[in-house]
DNA sequence: AAAACGTGGCAACCATCTATGACGTCGCAC
DNA sequence: GTGCGACGTCATAGATGGTTGCCACGTTTT
């Protein structure tokens, strides 16, 4: 690889004159350097650059499931803020494992600026993170114990709950399940507490075999739903925390060969994988996704500016993004079972 | 951060000493420098490292669209493979955009030691690995122009079709459609040749008007059904070449109010995102996903050892992996199902 | 004529690795 | 006791490829 020593012989300039130049400022003979660059194929050393200058422009992004279609859709939110201000990002997966996340944190952490986090728990370790000098953290969705506050972006995960139930109340529901996560992500936590306190308000207890903990994943959401609809006495509705476990609960309702919302009433959180593919249109409660990951590398932009200019008084700050119910047809008033509107006959 | 200095002083050994210890080389006072790096917090710069070494054990990945579970489940092969070789795996997304990909490259090139990139197009440039002293690509479902080779794990994207194709004539299907890409893509372009020649062995020329270029995307998928299927005269089957236009060809199924596979037969390529939820099961192409990941890295192992080991004369290596046709419930005989020449009133 | 400014070169600097030569220690063979 | 090699250690110095503060120089402005 040509180094900038090679391009200053070619264009009879100093090195220096070189970096200036590849740095934006004016110089004479821009021209010939220009030349010289391009028969060359110069390219800057990226390690060079960073060992002097301190900085990669390079965040993080490290989501607990690449897979996940919500992931995917913050992470093009948070990609368009960091390329409009000259940020390239990277994306790691943990495979919503916590060793595996503590590696990549620790391996990451010394080649990009910051890191936008998606903690896979909240005994995630973000203690690399507590250090006065180390590198920046926002965390997303999920939030960690860790002593130390961070910028977060999340959003109203309790009234998600709420007004999911809600919903089903109204709709006269009585007997009601929900697939939930693992007691350690607090935002299915959240919802969950939400959903559960509605109930609980209007002296209905929701029974402990109706609240199932999954694992955020299709299979746990299918085996959570396979477990509650197959009780002899079925919920007359299920609410299920996240899109996953969604998929997986619609596949157990699939195969079990209930009709929605005929035989059983089904709330989700987040829009799923395939929208528009499964009928009836699932009633949802939505957030809004790109906008969550753009409203990171936003925080993420202003703690580097406050970084860059030495204001260690930058308080950390959380952003709530709002949720909303959006109704479709796979919830009912119960007990009445509209008529099920299913894609196509399973002749099977 | 702490330096290696640092640590040298704590541990009141020089440092190389400390370097050598840290490279794994047996050093006396290995205990005290353990602990003088464990109180210090000590990690050494990568930056720094990588400039000396000439090397970051990071290995890119760059794939057109992470929201595409396909993408996302090679990423998952070739992380897998990366991890039990020592190397760190970064993802990047181009968006099926050249320009952006041009981009990325450009930017990640002097930041990792390898790039597995699956191409926006044919078109897309790789001149920048073209240099006998670039780092290394692999190619990954799709090739590219330009007139160097290189490691390519590939499908049987040709005998994909044919499958799809024999299976459809099989059933006694003549009046078929196709959903394909873009014509600068090598894979959609393979599939759609062996699907056609399967039809043109038969004397069944498929007319133009039923050979639809879409762009990968769910949208693009959708309108290509719409405009196929709203025809006076609908084709009795629909062949489409991936998973994400497969969505969208559902959705227009849906919204026309068709029945698979009483109106139409559907073949799809890839798994779909909602496999499972979809009723009736589709009638898909398969391929290894993780191990046509894992395939990628295994071809970048080799390749960065042949370098380390110098032997320049290491030939690029092509991999095709098998397809398999897997039955589902979207195909059925032609004419049994009646398909209607004209179309199903919609009612809305 | 003096001040301001653009420009270019020198050299220091970033944090780490490594080659070199020198040295001490140890075990072993003579 | 001497010689020898293996080994671990040290200090030093050079190298990696850029960036940047400082200064000198020349040109332009006031």
């Amino acid at each position: 690889m040509a180094t900038i020593y090679d391009v200053a012989r070619a264009a009879g300039v100093a090195p220096s004159t070189v970096s200036r130049h590849i740095n934006g400022h004016s110089v004479r003979q821009s021209e010939a350097i220009e030349r010289a660059i391009g028969t060359l194929g110069f390219r800057a050393s990226a390690s060079a650059r960073n060992l002097r200058k301190g900085n990669t422009q390079v965040i993080a992004m490290i989501v607990p499931d690449i897979q996940n279609p919500y992931y995917a859709a913050t992470v093009a939110g948070a990609e368009e803020i960091g390329r409009q201000n000259g940020l390239r990002m990277v994306l790691c997966n943990t495979d919503e494992d916590i060793d595996l996340e503590d590696d990549v944190l620790r391996d990451i952490a010394g080649r990009v600026d910051g890191a936008i986090l998606v903690p896979a728990s909240e005994r995630s370790s973000t203690s690399l993170f507590d250090a006065p000098n180390a590198i920046p953290l926002v965390l997303m969705d999920r939030e960690t114990l860790g002593k130390r506050r961070f910028d977060t972006v999340t959003i109203e995960n309790h009234r998600g709950g709420v007004l999911a139930a809600q919903h089903l109340l109204d709709l006269g529901h009585r007997d009601v399940a929900i697939i939930t996560g693992p007691v350690t992500a607090s935002q299915s936590r959240a919802r969950e507490t939400g959903f559960l306190e509605v109930f609980a308000n209007a002296d209905i207890q929701v029974p402990d075999r109706f609240i199932v903990r999954g694992d955020f994943r299709e299979a746990g959401g299918y085996q959570a739903a396979l477990d509650i609809l197959s009780a002899r006495r079925r919920p007359s509705a299920l609410f299920v925390v996240n899109n996953m476990m969604s998929m997986g609960a619609l596949r157990a309702i699939n195969d079990l060969r209930l009709r929605l919302p005929h035989d059983l009433s089904l709330v989700c959180f987040d829009q799923l994988p395939c929208e528009g593919v499964i009928s009836p249109r699932l009633t949802t409660i939505r957030r809004p996704m790109e906008e969550q990951g753009a409203m990171a590398m936003r925080l993420m932009l202003t703690r580097l500016r406050a970084e860059a200019d030495d204001d260690r008084d930058h308080e950390p700050r959380t952003l709530t993004l709002p949720v909303e119910l959006v109704l479709g047809a796979s919830t009912a008033r119960a007990g009445q079972g509209a008529a099920p509107v299913t894609l196509v006959e399973d002749d099977r």
